[in-house]
DNA sequence: CACTTTAGGCTAACGACGTTAGCTCGTCAA
DNA sequence: TTGACGAGCTAACGTCGTTAGCCTAAAGTG
């Protein structure tokens, strides 16, 4: 959506987060957030082309969000801890949302303008202006939550250790060989 | 699937793959795995309970082949970066499936016993039996991976790069502070 | 050999889903 | 007064996963 959405689209938008918070991705159906606001489910499409479309609104919210929590974040001394578990717990806090923002591929010309670059960067300052590890860093950040949503890790891991470990290690450019930076 | 597939189910999961490579997920219906078989859908739950059930064994099949790819990669010297591109390319060669196997909770009495750790051996003993760090190491591959394949970095980023740095940072632990390794 | 069980097909049909077509009705500008 | 239009409605379509129930050929079994 890169303009604002109408004051009937926000509260459509915000019907479906209720249901996909409260009930997972395939509690989201058009007639249960056509229903839960009173009306049929046909009438939504008054609001919205299709289901795609609602549900990239749906992101494009969590997306500011997000970059807004990040901000904050990168307000601490030690931000890249900071950056990190912020990361960690908005995403655990709202998994349904988190997954559905980072399952399918991207519609940039849906996002608001800038809302990328301003989630990205303090992620790069944090990395002391290198990019390729800020990247690297982002990566880290979501395989570590994407991982933990999914159940991935053995019961007996310890996730706090596994999030130190990397985040010790991917702070300082360390160095070891000369490379291109970007 | 504790226990081994018959042939014909192995039959319905190899097409049923087949669908999923060419078409994506939505090209798997019940419907369209019971036509490239010549059979009626219905006749499908002869031979699985329901859908779920099918993509639980498209998704060991997936985890069984990752797992020997990463033994093979393993035997590399440098078997962190070996380990690395064997993930990256597995993962990108067969893009549909490792969304499927990454995207929803594990179902860790589906899958063959001791997948799960002959794929994470190979990784651990490249962090040198560190396994906080391995764990590490496996979310980025695994976020470099999934950022990619849902065409979430910036168009001018150099994936390489991104992947070099990250190896780089975690191949040694570099002890900045003395922790519990678990 | 006769009989029964069972594996693996089939058709018909259900309910939930996204979506379309087409109607109605109130609000507001010209 | 009238016309446009925003925003609701009902009815219905096609697709999906799934269930119920039938049929037939092969495999056991007395």
């Amino acid at each position: 959506m890169r303009e604002r959405l109408t004051g009937r689209q926000a509260e459509i938008v915000d019907a479906a987060r209720e249901l996909l918070e409260a009930g997972g991705p395939e509690a989201v159906t058009m007639r249960a957030i056509a229903e839960s606001l009173g009306i049929q489910a046909p009438s939504l499409y008054k609001h919205f082309p299709d289901k795609e479309a609602l549900e990239s609104a749906l992101v494009a919210a969590g997306f500011v969000e997000q970059a807004e929590a990040f901000v904050a974040a990168s307000r601490s001394r030690n931000p890249l801890t900071a950056l990190a578990r912020a990361y960690r717990s908005w995403a655990t806090a709202h998994p349904h949302l988190y997954l559905l923002m980072t399952s399918r591929p991207l519609e940039r010309d849906r996002l608001p303008e800038g809302v990328e670059a301003a989630a990205a960067a303090p992620i790069v300052k944090a990395c002391g202006g290198d990019a390729d590890r800020a990247r690297a860093a982002w990566a880290f950040a979501h395989g570590m939550t994407s991982l933990e949503l999914a159940d991935r890790f053995p019961p007996d891991a310890d996730l706090d250790a596994a999030w130190r470990s990397g985040i010790d290690a991917l702070r300082a450019p360390h160095a070891t060989q000369p490379r291109s930076t970007t």
